[in-house]
DNA sequence: AGCACA
């Protein structure tokens, strides 16, 4: 019965290299962490955002005596631990390691967490998710858990703030239904949406038309934002009613799908320039220039020699190349279509830029993050002036960002 | 304001 010495009072934990930090400010980020406890010692790991509310937080000392100093510190401290103002609770962890997040040298993890929020959460599959992330490099591992509700956003590994308003039509039950052909047939399958009105005819290629544009929109960079969400077969931009549209062709309408409800309305510039507004197109299959600048076929088996190489004289295909006779698919195919309803007036990134945002953002076209020059640039693609958008060297000034 | 993914 007795403890025999024991005495566990509530606010006694054992020391613990780790600190457990409550009531942090909402989403509070590494570098607030640090700042608080990096007078104290070494800090050689950190997790924030724990919790149902994001609020809380473990940071792990290398030795255990700098976590009693701040422990103690704080303790008897006359000002507590603050964060943007809010008042820090501190306690050593039950736990002696922090795990997961980052290493000792600032390394960022590998493995992203993201949270689904929504009624139709569960309808989100491992394939959807795949596919969304794929945009952004090859996905190892994707693995899927409930729990209690979460905030509607994605954190990427540099810590940028990007959102998809993401709506999932179909139901995805294929789990390898964007790469198998043989599996197409059976989705062309009209669509209802989750709320069960009726969709507009389902296609494999999309009609994007391209709001604002007043940086370039090239077909490189139309491929880097659309591949996001599976293979790009075959892109062709051109002039309708004194804007410009493009197509996009996927292998199949559930790549299709997923790629619409998630760009559509998005920017691929920060500041609502080049806003995407997306319908199906009534092709199924393009039929476009393999090489210009208006358009490619990433279909044609050695496309790769064209990526690496700015120079025509590489293609071997020159009955494609010599004309000029313009582009062999017809876009008056389209006449019928009417002109984008207007979506959404606001644009996610400008609804989620906060001061956490690193300055790099800023710099950075940010509503996909996939348009960082650096990427763009290092996929297959030797750098090229005339891609680059807002900050790129064809352009004589920074885009008067609103912010 | 009270301990983290299955």
């Amino acid at each position: 019965m007795s403890t025999s010495g024991q005495h566990q009072f509530r606010y006694t934990q054992t020391p613990s290299k780790v600190l457990h930090l409550r009531n942090l400010p909402w989403e509070c980020i590494e570098e607030e962490l640090v700042e608080l406890c990096k007078p104290f010692g070494k800090i050689v790991n950190t997790r924030c955002n724990v919790g149902a509310n994001h609020n809380q937080a473990f940071v792990e000392f290398a030795d255990l005596n700098q976590a009693i100093n701040m422990a103690t510190y704080f303790a008897s401290s006359s000002e507590p631990a603050q964060v943007r103002g809010k008042t820090v609770y501190i306690q050593y962890s039950n736990r002696h390691e922090v795990v997961n997040n980052k290493g000792p040298g600032d390394v960022p993890g590998n493995v992203l967490l993201a949270t689904i929020e929504g009624v139709e959460a569960g309808d989100v599959s491992i394939d959807v998710i795949h596919l969304v992330f794929s945009a952004f490099g090859f996905v190892h591992k994707v693995a899927t858990f409930e729990k209690a509700a979460g905030f509607q956003m994605l954190y990427n590994h540099v810590g940028l703030h990007f959102h998809f308003n993401l709506k999932f039509p179909l139901d995805y039950t294929n789990p390898y239904l964007p790469v198998n052909p043989s599996a197409i047939e059976g989705f062309v399958q009209p669509a209802v949406g989750p709320d069960g009105k009726i969709k507009e005819p389902e296609s494999n290629v999309l009609l994007a038309s391209i709001e604002n544009m007043q940086y370039v929109v090239t077909v490189d960079v139309l491929h880097t934002v659309f591949s996001a969400f599976g293979t790009v077969q075959k892109i062709a931009i051109f002039e309708k009613n004194g804007g410009t549209q493009a197509l996009i062709q996927y292998p199949d309408i559930t790549t299709a799908a997923v790629a619409k409800d998630a760009i559509e309305g998005h920017c691929i510039y920060d500041g609502g320039y080049c806003k995407l507004h997306l319908s199906y197109s009534r092709h199924t299959d393009l039929n476009v220039k393999a090489f210009s600048d208006k358009s490619r076929d990433y279909t044609i088996p050695n496309s790769t020699v064209w990526q690496n190489s700015q120079t025509a004289s590489m293609f071997p295909g020159n009955e494609f190349s010599g004309g000029g006779a313009g582009p062999t698919w017809y876009p008056n195919t389209q006449a019928d279509r009417p002109p984008f309803v207007s979506g959404p007036s606001t644009f996610p990134g400008q609804t989620y830029s906060q001061s956490s945002v690193p300055a790099y953002a800023a710099a950075a076209p940010a509503d996909f993050s996939v348009m960082q020059p650096g990427q763009i640039s290092g996929a297959s693609q030797p750098p090229r002036q005339q891609n680059m958008g807002p900050g790129g060297a064809s352009h004589p000034g920074q885009p008067p960002y609103n912010g």
